[in-house]
RNA sequence: CGCGGGGUGGAGCAGCCCGGUAGCUCGUCAGGCUCAUAACCUGAAGGUCGGAGGUUCAAAUCCUUCCCCCGCAA
């Protein structure tokens, strides 16, 4: 099929090239460089630099709703346009531009977890399993038809990244799945009253909130991780916790703890071990390691 | 030129400001003791202190420059 993609992250990048392995890309629209990261350098996204090299164009408009945009957009009279974490709002004109219309990779098990962050609120709020849904875009904020959906199993031990990693793969696979029998599946209405929102990450939420109890604070820990990252402040440094179990330990709450080779801080009714952590301006390594030579004593 | 931290035996850190024979914790190896829920004791191996210049009688430590890693901000 002739298709334009839309995507901007790593997420999305998984899919582009899963796509031009199958089919044609006709375009590339992803968001403009911005900039960012250390130095104040302009960064390109992902699916930019991936694009540029294999010689798809890239388009980087600021918006879709004027009409010239979606004048340009009709022009490039593709099947379908497959979106996977654009990052821009879809008028309704860029939704029929094609016989097809658009369809969306979303990192969730539809109707739930609708919004910007699906991989980190599902392990946060201790799901046990996640998935990826294929939909048709509507114009309500992931609220499409459903088309294809995959399972993938939450364990104590998934990071965000983890999932992040699982789910961009996933996506790839089932983009690719939905073309192929697009003409034998059947669209899902969702169930509006299943469906929850999964809210941006804020940054005050990473710092460390020794308020809740041990497991939803390991829960949280392993959601951020890598990114945000829940992180503390100790001898005015700051340490981002990569990686936690829950503990049967009793710490004073708040408290950084160290017993043996082992890091625990202290929360409501319990602690938590803190297994991988990050001092700032260090790489990330286990607790173990930042103990042969460092004390929080 | 956004702000800042760091690169020291296999790992993690100290030493650098106030130049002068490289230290700590762990690991490894050998031996001892003993059955050890973070074991203990003794001994040993292992480092051109990120690279290149410079200052100096002498540089991990001061100056210049380059490379690499990371935190913040955006």
């Amino acid at each position: 099929m002739k298709i334009v993609f839309m995507g901007t992250p790593e997420f999305a990048l998984e899919a582009l090239k899963a796509l031009a392995k199958e089919h044609e890309i006709l375009a590339v629209y992803t968001k403009e460089p911005k900039v960012s990261g250390r130095g104040n350098q302009v960064l390109k996204t992902p699916v930019h630099l991936w694009a540029e090299e294999h010689n798809i164009e890239v388009r980087t408009p600021k918006t879709l709703r004027n009409e010239d945009e979606q004048r340009k957009f009709a022009e490039l009279k593709a099947d379908i346009a497959v979106v996977a974490a654009y990052g821009l709002i879809l008028p309704q004109p860029i939704l029929d531009a094609y016989p097809l219309g658009c369809i969306n990779i979303h990192a969730s098990l539809l109707p739930r977890w609708r919004g910007a962050a699906p991989i980190q609120r599902s392990i946060e709020a201790g799901d046990k399993v996640s998935g990826v849904t294929i939909m048709k875009v509507a114009a309500g904020l992931d609220t499409g038809d459903m088309l294809l959906k995959g399972e993938v199993e939450i364990t104590p031990g998934t990071t965000g990244g983890d999932l992040h990693d699982k789910l961009a793969t996933m996506g790839a696979d089932l983009v690719l799945k939905t073309l192929r029998e697009w003409s034998n599946i059947k669209p899902e209405v969702q169930d509006d009253a299943l469906s929850c929102y999964a809210a941006k990450i804020e940054k005050e939420e990473s710092l460390l909130d020794c308020n809740l109890s041990a497991e939803q604070l390991t829960r949280k820990i392993m959601a951020f991780s890598p990114y945000p990252a829940v992180y503390f402040e100790h001898n005015g440094e700051r340490f981002k916790i990569l990686r936690a179990v829950a503990a049967n330990e009793n710490i004073e709450k708040g408290k950084i703890a160290q017993q043996g080779k082992k890091l625990f801080v202290g929360c409501n009714g319990g602690a938590v071990e803190i297994t991988e952590i990050q001092r700032q301006g260090k790489r990330a390594m286990t607790a173990e390691e930042l103990l042969r030579g460092y004390s929080f004593n």
